[in-house]
DNA sequence: CTCCTGGACGGTAACGTTTCCAAGGATTTA
DNA sequence: TAAATCCTTGGAAACGTTACCGTCCAGGAG
């Protein structure tokens, strides 16, 4: 009887840690089955122009034998992608794109699709490398929180590819993404219409995301006839808390410290506040992204905040559409809105930025 | 002349929203190469056996073509898994979820290896299923954040496993967990060395960590010969901070309230901090795992910490050498030490939890 | 009764890679 | 010089699935 490497029924006297148990094929469900390849092929996939009695035959073989399609052989057939997304972004460990990989996760099971996440180095070649790999696998479509440089490469990939949080150089293709513009914008007129009229801006090193909140920033003074104190516009080396700190101990020891200031990041929002409580002054604070215990500081950060969630569920949603094929629209820009959240720290007045040295 | 598909020379007239570029394949490189398709194939993986001009002449053909191995195909062959690891995990939201991901990623990557996250709901039997979805991928090994509940279908997979943070059920294999009962006994011994007798813990539902933590608790009283009051032992119905908040608040409302709280993950930590600001109390507060932002609190926050991504870079460097077939060692136990870090919260005496209700 | 239609099913050819085997040429050894 | 050996190379089989193309049989129309 011509079986299948070996039937596993007998105890294996060693622990098998690795088993090369050789999980049975549509072969031997067939066999099995005492019916057709091709037979077992359409009851394993929706089962059409199959007797009702030969499909339950088919299926009973399938559950005896414990059967799982091998989505390997399947993606190999063309035109078949596998059924998985790639998920490209930076540090897993910051909530921002822990939010999104969770959320876009969520909206791929549904409709039986995994996610695979590239390991992302820091430099753009890196990322270059992570995405190649990850199209050598075969995806089906690609999100892509993008770095600076160049994606053009993608263009050839032929693979959908959506962009998050921010659009890349060099493609044009889909995009979800918040509104930075308005939050800045939000934020700084949330500021100014306290009274503040020196406000500094913390801002990321040349994020996309980062210009535009700057844009936002200059559109809210100019509409309050406000001028910007360029010397308050600060463009930090690097995008974390340290910078942000470094930063703030400068700005509040100049002899015209700001009243107010606005990180544009949740980590910079961080960094700022180390600084204060350090420096024990008081100046106003909107922070851009929430973030957890925002409300639970001493004095509870006021932020503009997005649905982060929605941000990866949407990129899934669209990635998924054209996966598909479906969706043959041209690139698609999705953005959604911010809204501001009062909690304290952005409704200081001006006035309590003075010294207060409370330590 | 039999050319594949169709050369894309020419620049489509619509945009290629999901270009079905169909890559070079080995098959085109070789005959570009003017070779045959066995010596790409030797070339592509280390070139062995290869005369060094050929070698080359292979080299320009994959460099011109722009050629990538496909590897599904490679997957397919016999013995062959894709060069992809699994990780299930609950959520990432939860940091201590998504350090370990970013970790294992890191070491995965350095390898070649990619991860797939599979979709994860909340109940048992979505996690099942996700499992067996990764394992029909034919990915070369699975790391696992076990819920409660079976896993022995696991034995049968033939796929090497290892189980993160917590051992499961049915099955016996790697596993890599941090010391919590000697973590449980650290928060506790620390809180006892202050003079605090009624020291209240707060559990999450029946996972296995919780239980060991409670050991540790019960440990430290035992060597301190001071006896645990059964009403602080506190097991909540749900793991996260609305529930610990909730709990909470009936422990500080008793007669007789506890001293000090020891609360056993980072969400109920945070549900302890709202609860007693919300009341306006100060008992000792000792969280178990490190959380951002814990040293910026009104009351910086002690907490006895591990090193968690350290956790999910030895599970992945462990599945590595287990899926390269290397290690044939029975199931190791990889246990990490867990450190006090005082911040001040739990170095608060036993007398300051009196009502101060300084709101 | 014959022909045609259509549903059910079996078989086979791909998909792109790796691996094995055999063949050829060059080099060494007797 | 002939034989043996090695290195290089080409070709074909196989992995597990899906898609396509026939074949077979039943039933209805002419």
């Amino acid at each position: 009887m011509p079986c299948r490497k070996k039937e596993v029924n007998t105890v294996p006297e060693t622990f098998p840690t690795q088993a090369e148990a050789s999980r049975p094929t549509m072969i031997d469900v067939a066999r099995r089955a005492g019916v057709g390849l091709g037979t077992v092929s359409r009851v394993v996939n929706g089962g059409h122009g199959v007797r009702e009695e030969t499909a339950q035959r088919v299926r009973v073989a399938i559950e005896e034998l414990g059967f799982r399609r091998n989505e390997v052989a399947r993606a190999l057939r063309p035109g078949k992608k596998s059924s998985s997304l790639a998920l490209v972004l930076g540090d897993l460990t910051n909530p921002f794109y822990a939010t999104i990989a969770k959320a876009s996760l969520e909206v791929a099971g549904q409709s039986g699709f995994a996610v695979v996440l590239g390991s992302v180095d820091e430099d753009p070649e890196g990322e270059k490398r992570a995405i190649q790999e990850l199209v050598s696998r075969q995806v089906a479509g690609l999100m892509i929180v993008p770095d600076q440089g160049d994606h053009s490469f993608l263009a050839g990939a032929g693979v959908p590819v959506v962009f998050v949080d921010r659009p890349a150089h060099g493609i044009e293709a889909d995009i979800v993404m918040v509104d930075n513009e308005g939050g800045g914008r939000l934020a700084t007129e949330h500021l100014l219409s306290q009274g503040h009229e020196r406000i500094a801006i913390l801002l990321a090193p040349s994020y996309y995301t980062t210009g535009r909140r700057l844009r936002g920033y200059r559109r809210a003074h100019r509409a309050s006839h406000v001028d910007v104190d360029e010397s308050l516009v600060v463009q930090l080396p690097e995008g974390n808390a340290e910078a942000a700190e470094k930063a703030t101990f400068e700005l509040m020891l100049r002899p015209d410290p700001p009243t107010a200031l606005f990180a544009s990041t949740n980590f910079l929002t961080e960094g700022v506040l180390r600084a204060l409580r350090e420096l024990g002054r008081e100046p106003a604070v909107v922070g851009f992204d929430d973030f957890r215990l925002a409300d639970m500081l001493p004095t509870p950060v006021t932020v503009v905040a997005s649905d982060i969630a929605e941000l990866g569920r949407s990129a899934a949603r669209l990635l998924l559409d054209r996966a598909s094929g479906e969706d043959t629209r041209p690139p698609q820009r999705i953005v959604l809105p911010c809204a501001l959240i009062q909690r304290g720290s952005g409704e200081r007045p001006p006035d309590s930025a003075a010294d207060r040295k409370t330590r």
